[in-house]
RNA sequence: UGGGUCGUCGCCAAGCGGUAAGGCACGGGGUUUUGAUCUCCGCAUACCAAGGUUCGAAUCCUUGCGACCCAGCCA
């Protein structure tokens, strides 16, 4: 052990990967997969899993597949698979193989009737509410059906007819047949495939009996030889059914399954019935929406790859059902933005300033770093007139104790410029402050006025050169920490989620920035280039603000 | 009142019988032409509780307490 090693936590699946490995329990194999239902977008929560999941196969010199779990085609979509194929590869992912469940349905059913053959399974004609109360109860043993002890060859005739399409839909429903009694209520004969007449995504009409997941995914895993099958904490009690299915059967290998924590995120939602509400229901403008926390909304909202896989591997994993703070998340994407983006300046919400002793015909380009502490990220020329822009607030007529920034008979740092001082303070006839009047200390660029201190630095842009642009402020989607607390999580909806200022100035240097790029604007945060920005007008989206360390009042 | 799982700092999380890592957050100092970054310092005599075993327990045993999941022909 050198002290150089990685540090990453040496969490109990990685434990379990290492026993193995060492122990030589799969021919020194380790294979994963991603077994997303193609029924909605991926969110942070699938990161998680995706980043563990594909983490382990590449750290273990194994393999990951991405199967689509599409055993229930009412739900399911194509739109829904390609979305999940692009997130999953902007993650920085590379799949070993392209698996659907439905690929095997031929081989679920050869099995099936496998089951029946060993008297391990029956056709049951109860109904669902019948099934329902012949299940019994968390206290109360289940009662066995009247049809639990039809003869095989029925069993095999019936299931038949059902594949054939002789009965209605829910007319009869597959069952295993494990224990009525049992403790484990997954396993008083579960349910293992459906009659149901819909058009799926990619076997067509081709059959009208789906399998359940419980019967499909153990099956799916061990058709694919993956060694270690990971998932959500739900799944511990059907883990006794995973392995009693394979067990049954002959299959090529008995995979194992883990089960760990989902991700809870404070402020957010990770349901995909309600992401899905959000969406139909406009609440948000879609499953991109930069609040939504979906890949693609924490995409466009201009987060990176490696800012998500770095927060999925600092949340750790373990099987205590935890809620992440969402300041984990905005300190991943931070510390990578602070690192990677250029700076540049952009003003919000513009206030005119005069420069009265500087010439008015005059525009002088300035050399600015892109970067303070990354000079390779190289320089930019950024022009300067006698007409600039400030922020609103970086000018104050009562400036509360410690106000650093300008006040009139003050001085403050143009960045990347000069050195101003407002002289006078034009107000209109509301009383509202329209324009300043400043001048300017010609012997300040790139160094300090002679004799004092001047400690504020504000942006800038020069009002002539300066593009316009709109900018979506981002905040968070929820005003409550655990929404999935409230009655309705709608009622937790933070009403001022999203304010749009339409008349922003960026400096000209943003002219050719392409949709996806990133940046900081200096002093406001990081800002990522928005699809919808059209010729003439810019549209940035806030990513996070920068960290405010000092006391507001 | 059945079964499964989990309880270590405000939030995560190491620890696997030898005397409480780390991250986030937070508080304070320094640097700084971003009130950013960077940097330094501080932050659990304590591990759900109570007993017990042991020279020694967060780690083992016992008994409590608390939280989460399960009664879809969803996944």
């Amino acid at each position: 052990m050198s002290t150089t090693d990685t540090q990453v936590p040496a969490h109990f699946i990685r434990q379990i990967i290492a026993t193995d490995l060492k122990d030589n329990k799969h021919n020194g194999k380790v294979v994963t997969r991603f077994p997303p239902e193609p029924n909605g977008y991926l969110h942070i929560g699938h990161a998680k899993s995706i980043c563990l999941n594909f983490g382990m196969a590449i750290e273990n010199n194994g393999l990951c597949n991405l199967r689509f779990d599409d055993t229930n085609p009412e739900k399911e979509s194509v739109e829904f698979m390609e979305s999940i194929e692009r997130d999953v590869q902007w993650l920085g992912f590379a799949w070993a193989e392209l698996y659907h469940a439905s690929d095997y349905f031929e081989q679920l059913y050869i099995y099936a009737e496998n089951l029946i053959e060993q008297g391990k399974a029956y056709v049951d004609s109860l109904s669902a509410e019948q099934i329902r109360a012949y299940r019994g109860t968390l206290t109360e043993p289940g009662k066995e059906s009247p049809d639990r002890n039809r003869s095989i060859a029925e069993n095999l005739d019936l299931f038949r007819r059902m594949r054939a399409g002789e009965f209605a839909d829910g007319h009869y429903v597959l069952r295993a047949k494990i224990d009525m009694a049992s403790p484990n209520i997954n396993m008083r004969d579960p349910a293992l495939y459906r009659i149901r007449r819909v058009h799926h995504h990619r076997t067509g009409n081709d059959w009208c009996i789906y399998p359940m997941y419980d019967y499909t995914h153990c099956i799916s895993d061990a058709l694919e030889g993956i060694t270690h099958s990971l998932c959500t904490l739900e799944f511990e009690d059907h883990r006794p059914l995973y392995d009693w299915v394979l067990d049954a059967l002959k299959t090529p290998c008995h995979p194992q399954q883990i089960e760990f924590a989902r991700l809870q995120l404070e402020y957010t939602i990770v349901s995909k019935r309600k992401l899905n509400q959000l969406v139909t229901e406009k609440h948000v403008s879609g499953w991109d929406d930069p609040r939504m926390p979906t890949i693609a909304g924490l995409r466009r909202a201009g987060f990176t790859p490696k800012a998500i896989r770095d927060f999925c591997e600092r949340i750790g994993i373990t099987k205590q059902n935890s809620w992440i703070e969402m300041g984990v998340l905005e300190h991943c994407i931070r510390e990578d933005l602070n690192d990677n983006s250029s700076r540049v300046m952009a003003v919000l919400q513009p206030l005119r300033v005069v420069i009265d002793n500087y010439p008015q015909d005059q525009t002088e380009q300035l050399e600015i770093s892109n970067h303070p502490q990354h000079p390779e990220l190289g320089k930019r020329q950024v022009p300067f007139s006698n007409v600039i822009l400030i922020e609103r607030d970086d000018f104050s007529d009562t400036p509360p104790p410690k106000y650093k920034r300008l006040v009139e008979g003050g001085e403050v740092r143009l960045r990347g410029s000069y050195v101003i001082k407002c002289n006078a303070v034009i107000k209109d006839a509301n009383g509202a402050i329209t324009e300043l009047r400043c001048s300017y200390d010609s012997d300040t660029l790139g160094k300090n006025p002679e004799g004092r201190k001047v400690k504020g630095v504000i942006h800038w842009v020069s009002e002539q050169h300066a593009l316009s642009a709109e900018v979506r402020l981002y905040n968070r989607l929820f005003a409550l920490p655990q929404p999935d607390n409230e009655d309705n999580f709608l009622t937790a909806i933070n009403p001022n989620s999203l304010e749009v200022l339409a008349d922003c100035k960026v400096e000209a240097s943003l002219a050719a920035a392409l949709p996806e790029s990133r940046f900081q604007f200096e002093r406001n945060g990081y800002f990522c280039l928005d699809k919808d920005s059209v010729e003439g007008k810019l549209v940035f989206n806030r990513t996070v603000t920068l960290r405010e360390n000092w006391e507001k009042d």
